[in-house]
RNA sequence: GGCCAGGUGGCGAAAUAGGCAGACGCACGGGACUUAAAAUCCCGGGCCCCUAAAGGGGCGUACGGGUUCGAUUCCCGUCCUGGCUACCA
């Protein structure tokens, strides 16, 4: 009982802060004198409750915020810390599919475990905030939020000012607002039996941020579902690994790459790592270059070449092209390209279409039309991961058709190849072999003429060797014409203008961002809030119909049969009639659009939820998201450094031109944790014949009279170690433990003589189920106790770097907290009472200024999120109170308070011990006097030439001319200045004094 | 291949406006308490050399250079590890 009982006092402080609501925080936005206290908004990336629990790594990030929110209450802030579940996903409705369970259900129950296991770890979140993805309550909204997405179209030219008071371009506007172009105005647009209504409608369906597309899309057959660009790594579906084909389909597209532009822009401001931006803009792609136009050679036949050089080029052109100017189809007959170096025109030898181009059919000649309809065939066939496989050897055919360079007038072939790629650009490049990387492997495989149109720059050290390297570096125009000489940046500005002047090209900017592809064809996700219009006969008319607010949420329909159609026909088209069909109420015939939501849906906007959570008329109350918003503090891990930090800006953004929010961004300050890897393995075998590792599981472990044997296969494979008692190691070799003592020193690397295996130390890996290296924190908790494991993973190291676990470690941060319970409790009473060392008198010096240092430094590390040195700093108090015969109750009072954010259940039970009675929790932080950290003397080391030779104590005060007497007549000072000149004398007063010599 | 982060004892790590390298913890060794063990408490420790010891000397923050009175910290080059990204024109 008097023993430090991690158990007993964990489950009494939890039942205490439920019972008492501590943590609550009120629903009403402050006024008068309570909103004069500062507002904290600390979230976690809330969790997808999996089947198989929390693990290690979820208390890492959630104690990191939680330290946070404990100190800042104490601080006096007003705190909303909440927590909630990103439950729509597949592996619920996998489960489904084998037991036939339904996926809420299984939702539902893991969501208990999830809850159970943060609550064990005491952590001060407002449950009463609780939100779950998956409650019809919240995918209301969700629902709401997509209709308003898409109800808004993206004016690009829309100039306003932000709440900044920056002038920004490009806004959200309401789609009723999108303007109409001359022939929808004017009824030239009309087809036959169409109204004007539904051509308007047609043209806003195609100007909304949500919208449908055709083009092809990544389909997952093991999953059952479409798959986002984002969602496929290496041709393979991120969940699972599963091949993926590309087919065209109609989808639901988010048009992200409006926003493209500030979502990169809009980073600035953001207190966020610079790797973590770095990644988003990277992930954003945006580049700025020309697009420019290259005439279809009139005819194969005709070898009349053109002039060549540049004399009256662009008046040529001029006369050549139509009057339509240069924005014009770029399907007729010409073939536009996007490059960053325009300034490498002139050294264009060839052109590649990509196989999907529109244009390839129409170019190419009789004689090459079987070659290249065999390209495209294969090339089709090959999937996403063949073609990165293939990465180093380029493939293309020659098409046989010839464009013009509207610089110099050269005809210059035109290839297929697919390292170009459709979906960039315009899905066709000009090729400078010289200067660009994959143009110059392709020419060299192909033998196209290679021309160099830029030389180094003078004096940058830079060569150009174009018979055996590619040069890709900026420098000076060569072989240009009259832009020679020019540099790189200059010819890049001058040609771009000219080129537009010419009706030949213009600036451009590209991304390689694309639109997010928004629809899955699964049960569990949101059903979308939009009709299809059926004619007369039940076709789709391709016009679609809003659900009304009111009509929200859209629920799931009841289903039996989980399994997924095998085809991309969505699951919800297996749903009964009345949930598909109705007829509106002016007679039209609708069916419901059966895709649904990808899970990046619900937890793009869950942290305005959390403000109010209840609201049933809104989705949030605007005066409460002013006041809470934007979160603070962030923290999670690095995996969703790019797509949901980007997806749920994007909507931050939707949401805040059309007014629902105050703010253009949502996450003022952001930090990943580091990843937990699994403990280090020391049981790993290497055969010495085969070099062949050994599956650990396979090895058996023999224990006689104090040697352990491992059998590997019936064959004695090693013997020694995984306890330490039997292995060792110093430096470079390694001792092991036989029946004669520790056996001679062996090599690091080799294994005791008779043994035909040697010894391998596998390195930290991710934690995983197939490694077996999983750590469960139940089992943590209940060895060590809860304060035990949140101590831990704060003591572990820097809280955003990568490290292993070692349970060892739990065991030394739980001694700790042993010692502090004995540092004021009598473990050897039958109750918890105070240690008779504990008393209540004025506090020594000493004591005192080991409190107020401890004061300093564990504030500052706080504020910093450097909770592992906090710690040490704790450690140490611990280590030199222990030490004290009386320890004074007012420091321990106060050391405690500090204590409490990172070890709250022992804090509380302690506190209550010093004398006080209910929580801590909003007890003042401790404030540190400076007068109390100034010491009276210091050691001061003295150097001779940089090196320490000896140490003097000095007053604090001490200046560089008292510094260096007091050095001068120390006994080891002189004795190595004996017979040396100093040359220079160098001093820091109160850090340090140095003796320069000869 | 490109970009980013990092390399410090047996291990996790600490210390950078350039100023005593290794705080704190683990593991280890020695001791105390105990019949014994566990628990607890105390002491030790980067490596190498000299010394019986006290003590002294040398080398040390991946490697090689540089700047400086002084470099884990700043600069240049090399190697290695981790992460992201991979034909984005």
């Amino acid at each position: 009982m008097p023993r430090y009982d991690a158990k007993r006092i964990e489950a009494h402080w939890q039942q205490y802060w439920e019972t008492n609501q501590t943590f609550r925080t009120k629903d009403t936005v402050p006024t008068g004198d309570a909103a004069k206290k500062p507002k904290l908004y600390v979230l976690d990336m809330f969790p997808y409750p999996s089947g198989s629990g929390l693990h290690v790594g979820h208390p890492e990030g959630y104690t990191a915020t939680d330290i946070v929110c404990r100190y800042a209450r104490m601080k006096g802030k007003n705190v909303l810390h909440p927590m909630g579940w990103d439950a729509f996903g597949l592996p619920a409705e996998e489960h489904a599919v084998k037991t036939g369970t339904h996926p809420r259900e299984t939702t539902e129950q893991n969501i208990a475990t999830f809850k159970r296991q943060l609550k064990m770890l005491g952590f001060s979140y407002d449950w009463t905030r609780e939100l779950a993805t998956t409650d019809p309550d919240y995918y209301r909204w969700t629902q709401w939020i997509f209709l308003q997405i898409f109800d808004t179209w993206y004016d690009a030219d829309f100039v306003w000012i932000g709440p900044d008071g920056v002038e920004r371009k490009g806004k959200g506007r309401p789609i009723s607002e999108l303007p109409m172009p001359g022939d929808i105005l004017s009824g030239t647009a009309l087809a036959a039996g169409e109204s004007i209504e539904n051509v308007i409608r047609r043209y806003q369906d195609k100007h909304r941020l949500a919208y449908v597309s055709d083009a092809p899309v990544n389909w997952c057959p093991a999953l059952g579902t479409v798959l986002a660009n984002e969602e496929i790594i290496d041709g393979k579906s991120e969940r699972g690994g599963h091949p993926v084909v590309r087919m065209p389909l109609k989808q639901w597209m988010l048009r992200i790459t409006a926003y493209a532009d500030r979502l990169a822009s809009e980073l600035d401001e953001l207190d966020w790592s610079d790797s973590i931006k770095f990644m988003q803009r990277n992930w954003i792609g945006r580049s700025t270059g020309a697009e420019v136009d290259f005439r279809i050679a009139e005819s194969q036949a005709s070898g009349g070449r053109q002039p060549s050089g540049t004399t009256a080029v662009f008046d040529i052109w001029k006369a050549l092209r139509q009057s339509t100017g240069f924005p014009r189809d770029p399907e007729s007959d010409v073939i536009r390209v996007y490059t960053t170096r325009p300034d490498t025109l002139f050294g264009v030898t060839y052109m590649v279409l990509s196989p999907e181009h529109p244009l390839v059919q129409k170019i190419t000649t009789d004689a090459q039309r079987s070659a290249v309809d065999e390209y495209i065939r294969k090339s089709s066939l090959k999937s996403d991961l063949d073609r990165t496989d293939l990465a180093k050897e380029k493939t293309g055919v020659f098409t046989g058709g010839y464009a013009i360079n509207p610089v110099n007038g050269e005809r210059v072939p035109v290839w297929i190849a697919d390292y170009v790629l459709i979906s960039y650009g315009t899905g066709a490049i000009m090729a400078v072999p010289a200067h660009d990387e994959r143009d110059y492997e392709f020419a060299k495989a192909f033998g196209i003429p290679i021309t160099q149109v830029v030389a180094p720059a003078p004096g940058s050290g830079h060569i150009a060797d174009l018979e055996n390297s590619v040069f890709t570096e900026t420098g000076v125009a060569v072989n240009s014409g009259k832009y020679d000489g020019l540099t790189t940046a200059d010819f890049k500005s001058q040609i771009s203008n000219h080129l537009s002047q010419a009706g030949l090209g213009k600036e451009a900017v590209n991304y390689r961002l694309r639109d997010w592809l928004f629809s899955r064809q699964r049960y569990w996700g949101e059903p979308f809030p939009i009709w299809h219009e059926l004619d007369a006969d039940g076709h789709p008319t391709g016009l679609m119909r809003a659900d009304t607010v009111e009509s929200l949420p859209v629920l799931h329909p009841h289903m039996d049969d989980f399994k997924p159609t095998g085809t991309p026909e969505p699951m919800l088209a297996k749903a009964t009639p009345e949930w598909l069909f109705k007829t509106d109420t002016d007679g039209v015939k609708l069916k419901r659009e059966t895709n649904s939501m990808p899970q990046w849906a619900g937890s793009c906007w869950y942290y305005l939820r959390f403000c109010d959570n209840k609201n049933s008329a809104s989705f949030i109350d605007p005066a409460k998201e002013k006041y809470w918003l934007p979160v603070d503090l962030y923290i999670g891990g690095a995996e969703h450094a790019v797509l949901h930090l980007l997806y749920s800006r994007f909507w931050h953004k939707v949401l805040f031109d059309r007014g629902h929010v105050s703010r253009p961004e949502p996450f003022q300050k952001l930090v990943n944790q580091g990843m937990i890897l699994g403990e280090p393995d020391h049981t790993a075998f290497e055969d010495i014949e085969t070099g062949i590792v050994l599956d650990p599981k396979l090895v058996t472990r023999l224990e006689i009279e104090g040697i352990v044997n491992y059998w590997h296969e019936g064959k004695k494979v090693a013997k020694a170690t995984r306890s330490d008692s039997d292995y060792r190691r110093q430096g470079d070799v390694a001792e092991f433990w036989n029946s004669e003592g520790w056996d001679q020193t062996v090599p690091k690397g080799e294994f005791i003589k008779s043994c035909p295996a040697k010894w391998v130390e596998s390195a930290a890996t991710k934690m995983s189920k197939s490694r077996g290296n999983v750590i469960n924190p139940d089992d943590v908790v209940n060895d060590y106790g809860a304060d035990s494991l949140r101590l831990y993973e704060m003591f572990m190291g820097p809280l955003e770097q990568v490290k292993p676990w070692q349970m060892n470690g739990v065991e030394g941060v739980y001694r700790f907290l042993g010692r502090v319970w004995r540092l004021m409790i009598d473990d050897r009473a039958e109750s918890v009472i105070l240690s008779a060392a504990v008393v209540d008198t004025a506090p020594p010096v000493d004591q005192l200024r080991i409190l107020h240092k401890t004061i300093k430094a564990v504030t500052d590390d706080i504020d910093r999120l450097a909770f592992n040195t906090a710690i040490s700093r704790m450690m140490e108090f611990t280590n030199f109170m222990s030490g004290q015969e009386t320890r004074i109750k007012s420091v321990l009072e106060q050391f405690i308070l500090l204590l409490s954010p990172f070890a709250p259940h022992i804090s509380e039970e302690l506190w209550l011990a010093l004398g006080h009675s209910g929580t801590l929790a909003y007890e003042p932080w401790p404030s540190y006097d400076p007068q109390l950290l100034v010491e009276d003397t210091v050691e001061v080391p003295v150097q001779i030439n940089g090196k320490v030779r000896a140490k003097i104590i000095v007053p604090a005060n001490s200046d560089a001319a008292s510094l260096e007497a007091a050095a001068r007549v120390d006994e080891a000072v002189q004795k190595n200045l004996d017979g040396k000149t100093v040359v220079k004398v160098v001093a820091v007063p109160g850090r340090l004094l140095n003796f320069v010599v000869k």
